[in-house]
DNA sequence: TTGACAACAGAACGAACGTTCTTTATATTG
DNA sequence: CAATATAAAGAACGTTCGTTCTGTTGTCAA
């Protein structure tokens, strides 16, 4: 294996306008134009060595994808000044990093606007956006959205003497013991708050 | 042209799984299996309806790409009511990525993890991921991102006596009075906060 | 009960794809 | 200057891809 060098470099900026416009790695062949390169196994041997350090993967079916190191920017925001215990993460990921973060099965997860003070303890504010992955069941201790009386509504699960109840984060608020069965609509999963500006 | 209907949903929630996985949407083949469907003929007609209902679009290669549509997130109204409980239609409420809604100049905006229980009371808690845009104005009663001391410091922008101070969101915190000039690296415009599952 | 249409299955095919192997030109280095 | 490594070209090939066309099945309204 050889070394990542400063033609490599080209190349893969070259990659990465390509990418930043169509969103996918195309052929080899069509590679060849945007490399300036006449031969596709030319074009094979620096995408391996792009994957060797680490830029771009295969997934299971072969096709090439990029990776975080892909989207990371060379020195953009290094205007940070030394001595700096607060860890700033690098603003890696063109877009929807924080979706990707927050979302790992899209087709189950669903967006609530959050109501009410019930669970302010929790740092979960009115106007907040909860993220809920949908599913039925959950763990003691899981903040779930509940169907209780036609109503959703957004708790700590937990339980007391065999029977789940819901506890609210919030002193003012009763604890909800729901006779007979207990709906969950889906878990927390990810939080998200907007500032007016 | 054939309308948009409630098995193309299911189509375009598979794909959007396989999507968050692997980040490229794979051959007609392969999405036989995904699809569970034998022929590729059929995947191409509903790939093409995907198209023309705008979540997915072509390169110029031909290779297939999703569009801003394809990671959008049904947003539920915290009163709806129960009785429709799986209603991921497409059909009514707000659609929207949440990169878009919390980051409007993504240039000027960095990710900071937040350290410490500072503005517990502001609902922010260690370990959330504050979404700070880069400026260095604020108005009195943002909450921003300072400099003090060679240090970041999330805290509320306030004055008094007419020299502007720094108020942490917890009693048992301090309020930073910075003599002289007050550097101020951001303000804070988002926050987000991931749950362990 | 028939006819139309939507939802698939399946075959057929040429073009495109990725891979491997061989060859050549250009630097580098000792 | 010779040995060697890098950068690239090019051909050859089996596989896979997307496309098109033709069939089949189920549904539903007239």
């Amino acid at each position: 294996m050889t070394d990542f060098n400063a033609k490599d470099t080209e190349y893969l900026s070259k990659l990465q306008d390509y990418y930043a416009d169509w969103k996918s790695i195309p052929s080899y062949a069509r590679l060849c134009d945007i490399f300036g390169i006449a031969s596709k196994s030319w074009v094979k041997t620096i995408l391996t060595r792009l994957g060797d350090a680490d830029f771009i993967e295969r997934t299971p079916d072969g096709a090439w994808i990029p990776t975080r190191q892909f989207f990371a920017r060379p020195l953009a925001e290094s205007t940070v000044q030394a001595g700096m215990p607060v860890s700033v993460t690098a603003t890696q990921g063109d877009f929807f990093v924080i979706d990707e973060m927050l979302i790992d099965t899209p087709s189950k997860t669903t967006l609530i606007t959050v109501k009410g003070d019930s669970m302010i303890d929790a740092g979960i504010h009115d106007g907040d956006i909860a993220v809920i992955e949908k599913r039925m069941t959950a763990n003691i201790g899981d903040i779930v959205v509940a169907i209780v009386d036609d109503d959703f509504t957004l708790k700590t699960l937990d339980r007391e003497n065999g029977a789940f109840i819901l506890r609210p984060a919030n002193p003012a608020f009763p604890i909800i013991r729901p006779q007979g069965t207990l709906e969950i609509f889906g878990v927390l999963t990810g939080l998200v708050r907007k500032y007016r500006r």
